[in-house]
DNA sequence: CTCCGCTTTGGAAGCGTTTCCGGAGGTCCA
DNA sequence: TGGACCTCCGGAAACGCTTCCAAAGCGGAG
């Protein structure tokens, strides 16, 4: 039982290869002017000793944490999931440890704001579908943490996320080009955020759809509801309570969509003949429910701000953001109306 | 703009408070043996100066590091995310940091399990869904990390998970008891860890109950495949291509059962007139989809461990592990055989 | 041949806590 | 009244690293 293994530190590596502590430290952390043959012998000692920086000793005296912190509003959502996924194997392959901090409504979001920063916790802060304010902003900068966004519509951060408008125009422009000129719509707001609209391109974009094809806009047709399925069921309802129902329905997410198609299909109609449904995210669910859909990568949404973190971390600038492309999927809940 | 915000450390606070800095120490870490009033001011001190102990000279000083690590095999999956998001819950009211980490096949988590102890970076580890070997939690005791299990059917270690055989029952005795002799049963392995059945009681469960109620156990009724939607829509085809197809089917989880449905509907087969399906999870699509299954209660599981960790800390000695109950919910996809 | 400047290395001063050790004062009982 | 013991507190030594400052070695320009 090797008693001494949980006992070196940089001190009998730097002895085993002969130097001192400061060059020992220079090869471990990759620094220059180190020579190479030098660098070599360190490294070795280390591996011979299976001996690793001690992160907590190594921040103490002035180094980096290796840490970033990701901050998400809902943990289990599959949309977040999968942003984290990827987030998570960027960074991991950086050998940054990933900090998942569960940030709920405004006063969550305030008091995390407040102590994170406190004492340097992480290097970077990865931001998912939330707003953060300048205050919040300046604050972290000025403690030397980045920050990048995802998966949201903050304009003025780095940020990478999907063109809600553009998305919301592939659906409903897809609706529109089928035939259908009563078009309704399910809108989505956060529950714990409930007065910053989740994703308000999407909505700009039915409008804009309904405009430009010259279809006039009836307010009834628009549903709001807090995100999730049971509520795109409810929506979905008082939809088919109307008068004069929607011969095609926009939701402005899959799951939410699904819980319209049960609605639709408690009540006996066929889809598409009877109505036809369109929802945002490709969800993994959405090919199998064979559900017509605007697909967005969202995994990769994930990686691409682990790459903006790192190159952050490097001291390159960054662009201002990036938007990645969606695709429309058409499946099998679409049709052209039954009747005009 | 006060330039000394970031600087201020406990040499601060005990001056401000009139005492030592080791006084200063003892009544922020709440010890014993420190006057009351003492205490007080020093805690006053620190609020007027907003003061936060340094993380890493705690830690490095002989401190805990106040953070627990989770390894996950599968982030974006439901039962994974759902799991985390209960878990992030309890640690965070318990000021704990949670530290994330995917671990994919077997090679990774060896990896992992080689280079995480090595310098402490967490002081308890919760292992999702996958099992650790003796050699691992032997060095990790070693190294003073704790080790908490979930949803996983790990035997040896504190763990808390459900009851997979009888969940299988629940799942399966509802289909015999429906009068069903045929039933079919897609099983699950993990792409990830394919030698490793990921939920053997889940298959267990289905011949005790076959055998049980009398009907013999065709083997072409089963059919194995790796996690996932379309998959379980593979699977399902394969199954009806039998000469005599099942009557019902039995899915080893909800997502898979959703696949299941798909090739059904494609198929033309009416559910539950034709065929019965029945999953295991009550993801929440299942709702949607009117999909019977098995509900357990993944959120729970999560806060469990979590609160499992938060004892281990504590020093308490927690039991060897916790089952939590499933509840069979019986919706639209199961009904009696149409034809003896 | 000397001086300048560059690369490479070592010494040592922190970084901000925790905790061991010891001392001061007070209480209680014989 | 004199220990024995307990509570409360301060001094100072770690903890393990990074980095500033200097010094040593060396090549080439003048």
């Amino acid at each position: 039982m090797p008693a001494s293994s949980s006992k070196i530190n940089m001190a009998d590596v730097a002895r085993r290869a002969g130097v001192s502590m400061a060059t020992a430290s220079r090869a471990l952390a990759n620094h220059p002017h180190v020579a190479a043959a030098t660098r070599a012998r360190v490294l070795a000692a280390a591996e011979a000793l299976s001996y690793v920086v001690s992160p907590e000793a190594s921040r103490l005296a002035g180094g980096a944490t290796d840490r970033v912190g990701v901050v998400v509003p809902h943990i289990s959502r599959w949309f977040f999931a999968a942003m984290l996924d990827g987030l998570e194997s960027v960074l991991r392959d950086a050998d940054l440890d990933v900090l998942l901090y569960h940030v709920g409504d405004a006063t969550d979001r305030h008091n995390f704001f407040r102590r994170l920063p406190a004492r340097r916790k992480v290097d970077a802060l990865v931001v998912l579908g939330m707003p953060v304010d300048d205050p919040e902003r300046e604050r972290l900068e000025l403690m030397g943490v980045h920050i990048v966004a995802a998966g949201g519509q903050i304009e003025r951060y780095p940020c990478v996320s999907i063109d809600d408008l553009a998305a919301g125009r592939q659906a409903v422009d897809h609706l529109v080009f089928l035939g259908h000129r009563r078009i309704g719509m399910i809108a989505t707001l956060d529950p714990a955020q409930p007065d910053w609209p989740a994703t308000p391109g999407r909505g700009r974009a039915y409008h804009a759809a309904l405009t430009d094809a010259g279809i006039p806009i009836d307010p009834a047709l628009t549903v709001t509801v807090p995100w999730g399925g049971v509520n795109g069921a409810d929506a979905m309802s008082r939809l088919l309570s109307l008068r004069e129902p929607p011969t095609a329905v926009y939701a402005h997410s899959d799951e939410v969509a699904f819980g319209a198609v049960r609605t639709l299909r408690r009540a006996g109609l066929r889809i598409p003949e009877d109505i036809s449904v369109v929802g945002i995210d490709d969800h993994p669910l959405a090919e199998l429910a064979d559900l017509t859909t605007v697909a967005q990568p969202v995994r990769r949404q994930g990686e691409l701000a682990g790459r903006m973190v790192l190159s952050l971390l490097s001291g390159e600038a960054t662009g201002d953001g990036i938007t990645v492309p969606t695709r429309l999927v058409i499946r099998g809940s679409t049709a052209p109306p039954s009747r005009g």
